[in-house]
Formats: C-alpha cells, sequence, structure tokens
DNA sequence: ACCCAACGCTTGTCGAAGCAACTATAGACC
DNA sequence: GGTCTATAGTTGCTTCGACAAGCGTTGGGT
C-alpha cells in the first residue's frame, strides 16, 4: 500500500472536518458542564425551547437528537428526575407522550447560552471574516443538505395544544 | 426566553457544523462496517498505517485519536484479538509498548480504503466546485488550527526501529 | 546510591447509548 | 365488531469508553 493515500486530498478534508467538530464540541462540553448540563442534555432543552408548545414528542425528539427512541427514553429519564422537563400525556394518541420542558429548564438553558454564544464567536465564527464565513458555512450547508436527512421531525406535525408553555406540569 | 434566540446566526452555524459532521460520520460507520471494522477501528489502522514503522506508542495513539490512554488499551485489545494489530515492548522503555498493524491490518485497511474514498467524494467533496471546496476548507483549518491541541503526537518522536514493518509480528 | 515524583499502561467500576424484545394503543380492512 | 398490522414508548442486555486507582519503570535531585 502507498504510504501516501493518507496525503490526499479527501482525506485531509475529512481530517479538518472531523478536529474542527470534535475540538469546538469539546470547548462547549466544557461550558456546559459549569452549568451542570451535558452536550445532549443541552441539545434537548434547546429543541424542545423552540418547538411550539415548548414540547415534542418523544419520537420527534428521538429524530432530532441523532438518539435512538431508547436513548430518549433514558436522557429524558435522567432530566426528569432533575426536574429540567416533565413527560405528559398526549392527549389525542394514548401511546405518546410529550417531554415539555419546565421552568426550571428553561432558566437552565437561560443561564447557559451567554456563555455558549460567546464560545462559538470565540473559537468558530469570530476566527473568520465575514465573507470567508459565509463560505464556510454555504459549504457546510451543501454538505448537511446531501447528507442529513431529517433535522425538522416533528416541527410539521399538527400544532400540540399550548397550554403547557412555560412549563406549568 | 425570547424564542428567536435559535435563529442566531451563530446557533445555525454550529448546527451546520454538527449535522454535516455526523451525517457523514454515518455514511462512514455504515461502509466500514461492511469490511468489519468501526469508525474507531479505522482511525487506528490508519493512523498506524501512515507512522513510521507502522506503529505507534499506545501513548501517541491516544493522542492522535483523543481516546483516553484507556480507551486505547481496550481498543487495541479488540483489535489484537481480531489479529489486526499487535503489541510489541519498546526496547529504550520498558514502560512503553507499540501497537503495530499486521499484514492482516494493513490487508483490511486496502481493502476499505478505495470505498471510503468513494464516500467522501460522493457526500463531500464532490458536492461542491472547486473553489467553493477550497473556501470550505480554508475555514474548517483556520477553526481546526484555533481548537484542535494536538494532532500530531508521536510522529515527531525518535524514529523508531523498522524491523516490524509490514507486520512480522 | 537512594529516594521519589512523574510517566506508561492496565484494570475495576461506572454511566451512556444501541439493539431487540415487549406492552399498549391506533387505525385499517374484512 | 373483530382481527391484524403498524406505531410509541419502555426495559433487559450488551458494548463502549471515561475516570480513578494501581503496578512497574524511569530519571532527576541530593
Amino acid at each position: 500500500m502507498d504510504q501516501n493515500v493518507f496525503d490526499d486530498p479527501r482525506i485531509t478534508a475529512v481530517g479538518l472536518l472531523a478536529e474542527a467538530y470534535t475540538g469546538l464540541s469539546a470547548r462547549f462540553a466544557a461550558q456546559f458542564e459549569e452549568h451542570g448540563l451535558s452536550l445532549i442534555e443541552f441539545e434537548v432543552l434547546a429543541r424542545l425551547a423552540r418547538s411550539p408548545g415548548k414540547q415534542l414528542r418523544m419520537t420527534d425528539l428521538a429524530a432530532q437528537t441523532s438518539l435512538s427512541t431508547s436513548g430518549v427514553t433514558r436522557v429524558v429519564d435522567r432530566m426528569e428526575r432533575n426536574s429540567l422537563l416533565c413527560r405528559r400525556a398526549c392527549p389525542s394518541d394514548r401511546r405518546s407522550s410529550y417531554a415539555v420542558v419546565t421552568a426550571a429548564g428553561l432558566a437552565r438553558l437561560d443561564e447557559t447560552l451567554p456563555g455558549h454564544l460567546r464560545i462559538i464567536e470565540e473559537w468558530f465564527t469570530g476566527q473568520l471574516e465575514p465573507a470567508a464565513l459565509k463560505a464556510l458555512l454555504d459549504g457546510l450547508r451543501r454538505v448537511r443538505d446531501a447528507v442529513y436527512p431529517g433535522a425538522t421531525a416533528g416541527s410539521t406535525g399538527p400544532a400540540p395544544t399550548d397550554e403547557a408553555a412555560a412549563g406549568g406540569c
């Protein structure tokens, strides 16, 4: 085998993507941990908070997080134990439950977000001139659109009742 | 909290990076699995194969893979059980061992690489015009350099003896 | 020469997450 | 109305990987 296959520009490209992503993730995780959250817990909070009624069905949460449904069951277990969210029965389908952010969950998110945005700016978006950043994001979007099937599951379903908004579980 | 924080361009940027990376990784993992490899096993094979003597000390392997040293111990255990590599004592420091790719490991890599390159091209590099790809990679490199400390541990150390090259374990 | 802090690796233990199996419900078709 | 398949979620089991503790080794300071 040719020793220099690994200098192939395709391999290099993948290496850059992987290292940029894992490096950034590590910074995020460190900051999240200061607020008692893991990467996945932050993502769950964020996805719930921006969904109509601040809730999502377990399945839709799974689809949005690239976690399996059993993985979602367990993350929601932990976060419910931690009072960051709670389960709520779906009135129209007794098989389904919603995960609903609690007020405490929203507060935790509020307290975490500013630092998170600062870190993104410091290590990612702020590293590049506006034009270069735009070019990077355009490229990423093309790759993402090609490779990432469904990032919007649940947000296109029927609007759930809104009575639980802001965490009155 | 403002519902629209999540439309912040910084959040969007991170989302693109994460989705592009995880989407690509899933494609890679599926192809690796056809050859009986996991993502991390492929990376280990690749990093060993391109190192001088086709070997690396456990610690250096850990530094290159963002695995802990105990994680490396266990991956190497599995791969050694699978005859993809083997351990070899370091003659100059009895605390260290090298992980050395075997002929079978190189063969496995050989059989996996063409498909891997094809997938990179199909879903990543081939999605973009050359200029756009270059812009993407330049951006990624800037972020990577900022955020990713040491990707070259071990490749700058003293050249190990070469007698074991090509897997005569 | 001796001591001791630092290093390299392995092992015990734990939490996280996937898969497959299971339960309960929904909806379609006869 | 009854049956049958598909769906939503949970649980048992397993694997993976991190952390901390432990063992042997090294090398510098005195």
